[in-house]
DNA sequence: GAGCAAATTGACAGCGCTGTCATTTATGCC
DNA sequence: GGCATAAATGACAGCGCTGTCAATTTGCTC
C-alpha cells in the first residue's frame, strides 16, 4: 500500500501539518524536527500524491511549454529547448507538459483558455515565435499565469532567456568581410519573427560598418524553410552581379542556398561562401559543413524554466538572462577568389 | 469563480453523482437525463478539475511517453512520434508527459519506479529502443501498468504499432538491384536494436533472392550516427573492390556515407548510389536528395497511443497495428555506370 | 393493478493533502 | 523569575470529485 503523509507523521511523531511544512520547505520548523521528518520520509520512501497536493494547495506543480506547430522553427531546436525545460522541471520536482498551439486560426485564445482550465499549469514557457504574440501575452497577464520566454522580442519586464542575435549576425557577416567578400547577400526569415529582425539588423550593421551601401537586390525574403532558401538563392544567382557570399537567417535556408548552388553549378565554398544560423545537427552533415552561429538551445530552455520556477517559488521576480553565442567556422566559407 | 460539478448538478436538477456518471460515460443514465446534463455542462463551460478526478477516482488521465536519450534515434523521429501521441491523448482528454530515460546506467529501474510513484500515469508509450528492454517490460507487468509500443521487436501480446521494416529494407535493396547494382554494401545500425536486425535481414533476403552470395566485407557495423556512417563508408571505399551502392540502415548514416563519398571524390549517384531509411527532413535537403524509406512516424505515435487509450478505457484489449511504408526514390540512386 | 426484478438516481463518506487559526513552547528583556 | 512576544506545532475543515450502497422509479408479468 501507498505510504501517505499521515504515515510519515506517525513515524516521526509529529502532526501531518508539520510533515506538510517540511515537504514544502516552509518556515517555522526547528531544524531538529525537520531532520526527523526528513529521515522518516527517506526511510519510508515517501512520495507525495501530486493530485492531492494540487487539489488541496490549489496549484499543480505543472509547467506547460507552448510552441507554434505551424510556423514552427526546426524540430531539433524545439526538442533541445524541451530537453532543457524538462531538466529544470525535474530538478524542482515539477512536471512538464508540451502544448502545440497553432497561432494562425482564430480560436488561438480559446484553445489557450482550454489549456489553462483543463490542466491548470502553474506557469508557462513560451518559445519563439509565440513569445511575441500580443493577444496571448495579454491573456496571460489577465489570467495571471506566470510565464517565461525564450528569445522574446520585447524586453522590459519579461523574464526568460535571450541571446544577442544581432551581435551574432554581425559577427558572422564580419567573418565574411574578413575573407574579402563585398557582395554579401542576406536571406531574411519570416518577416515578423524577432529572429529575422535581429539577424537582418546585424547584417546591416556589419555592412554599414564596413562602409558598404546596402544593395536591395542582395536582400531577399525567405521563410525559414529549406524550400524558401532554394527560391531565394535562385533569385540571387539570376542577378547580373551575383553575390560571392550568402548569409541565410537560419541553417535550413542556408542548406537550400547550397542546394541551389549545386543546381547552378556553383562550388561551395570556391565559387560561393554560404553561412547560416542555429547550428542544427544538419549543418555539420552537409558537404561542406556549414559556417553558422551556435545557440545553446538546451541551456536556454533550462534557464527559461529556472527563471519561471524561481519566480513561482517566490525566490525573487526572475530575470531575462543573456547567454553567449559561438561563431562556428566550417568549410562552407572561404576567401573570395 | 470556477464552475464545479455541483453547480452543473444544480443547474440540471440532478445529483452530483449523476453528473459524474455522464462525465465518465457510465451506464444507467436515461438519455433524457444525459442530454439535460450535457446541455448544462455545455452552457456553463464546465471543466472537471483533473486533480480532483484523479484523487477521487484513483487514476490520473495521464500517459507518459518514454524514450531513451542516450542511444536515442534522431530527434525529428521522436518529435514526430510525440506529436502523434499528443494528438491522440488530446482527443481522449488525457494529458501526456514525456520522459527521457537513459537505459545505460544501473538505476534505470529505480528511475522508472520514481516516474510511476511521482506521476501515476495510467499508461505508458514506449519508443525504440526502450520497447525491447526486458527489465523494463518485466517491471511494467509487475506493477501492472498498461503500455503500448512503437516498433517492438517481440510480437506476441504486445499492443502498439509496427511497420514491416524487413520488407521495406528488402524493397529498397531490390530497387538497387533493378538499377543493375550487384556490389551492394550495407551499414548496420546499433547491433541489438530491432531496426538494425530487420533492416539487415531485409538486405540479406533481397541479396539472396537475387542469387548474390553475401560478401562479409560489404556489411559494416555502424551506430545510427552521422559519424559512424562516415567511418563505415571509409572502410568500404578502401576496399579493393569498392561497392557501387550502399544501403545504410538510417538516413543519418547515409548522410555520413555521402559525406565520405565527397572526401573520396566519388560523385553521388554517378559513381555511387546511396540510400537510407526513415525519410528524415534532412534526406530531402541533401544534394542529391536521398532515396529512402518513409515511415509514417507521426501516425505511428498516434496509433500506439490510441491502442493504449482504448485498452485503458476498456474498449477491448488493443492490438498491434501494422502501418505501410513508402519507398521514396530520389536523386541519390542511379543505374550502375 | 399488485408484485417483482431491473434500471435509475441519490446520500454520504472519503481520496491525501494544505489553509486557517488556535494552542503550546521557546526566547528576550528588565 | 515573571512577563510580553515570537516561534513552533497541531486540530480541523475542506479542495472537487467518485465509490459504495441505499432509495426510488420504471417496466414487466399475470
Amino acid at each position: 500500500m501507498r505510504v501517505r503523509l499521515e504515515d510519515v507523521a506517525r513515524a516521526a511523531n509529529v502532526s501531518p501539518k508539520t510533515v506538510s511544512r517540511v515537504l514544502n520547505d516552509e518556515a517555522n520548523v526547528t531544524d531538529a524536527t525537520r531532520e526527523r521528518v526528513r529521515a522518516a520520509m527517506e526511510a519510508m520512501d515517501y512520495r507525495p500524491h501530486p493530485s492531492a497536493r494540487s487539489l488541496a494547495g490549489n496549484r499543480s506543480f505543472l509547467v506547460a511549454m507552448l510552441y507554434d506547430n505551424n510556423d514552427n522553427p526546426a524540430s531539433t531546436y524545439l526538442a533541445e529547448i524541451q530537453d532543457g525545460v524538462l531538466e529544470a522541471c525535474d530538478a524542482h520536482r515539477y512536471s512538464m507538459m508540451v502544448r502545440p498551439l497553432r497561432m494562425r486560426g482564430g480560436d488561438f485564445i480559446r484553445r489557450f483558455d482550454a489549456l489553462i482550465s483543463d490542466h491548470h499549469p502553474d506557469g508557462v514557457v513560451l518559445t519563439p515565435p509565440i513569445t511575441d504574440y500580443a493577444p496571448l501575452l495579454k491573456r496571460l497577464r489577465e489570467s495571471n499565469v506566470p510565464y517565461a520566454s525564450v528569445s522574446p522580442q520585447r524586453r522590459g519586464k519579461v523574464i526568460g532567456v535571450t541571446m544577442d542575435e544581432q551581435r551574432a549576425a554581425r559577427a558572422i557577416v564580419e567573418h565574411l568581410l574578413e575573407l574579402g567578400h563585398r557582395r554579401i547577400a542576406h536571406v531574411i526569415g519570416i518577416a515578423d519573427h524577432g529572429a529575422s529582425r535581429w539577424r537582418l539588423a546585424g547584417y546591416r550593421e556589419a555592412m554599414a560598418a564596413a562602409g558598404l551601401p546596402e544593395d536591395p537586390a542582395l536582400v531577399v525574403q525567405g521563410a525559414f524553410t529549406f524550400g524558401s532558401g532554394v527560391e531565394a538563392a535562385r533569385k540571387l544567382f539570376a542577378l547580373a552581379k551575383r553575390p560571392t557570399a550568402v548569409f541565410a537567417a537560419n541553417d535550413d535556408m542556408a542548406t537550400g542556398v547550397m542546394w541551389a548552388a549545386g543546381e547552378y553549378g556553383l562550388k561551395v565554398p570556391h565559387d560561393l561562401s554560404v553561412c547560416g544560423f542555429d547550428d542544427t545537427p544538419l549543418s555539420r552533415q552537409l558537404w561542406p559543413a556549414l559556417t553558422t552561429i551556435q545557440q545553446p538551445s538546451r541551456e536556454m530552455g533550462k534557464i527559461a524554466a529556472e527563471q519561471l520556477l524561481g519566480a513561482l517559488r517566490g525566490h525573487g521576480a526572475g530575470q531575462l538572462v543573456q547567454v553567449p553565442f559561438v561563431l562556428q567556422i566550417r568549410g562552407s566559407t572561404a576567401a573570395v577568389p
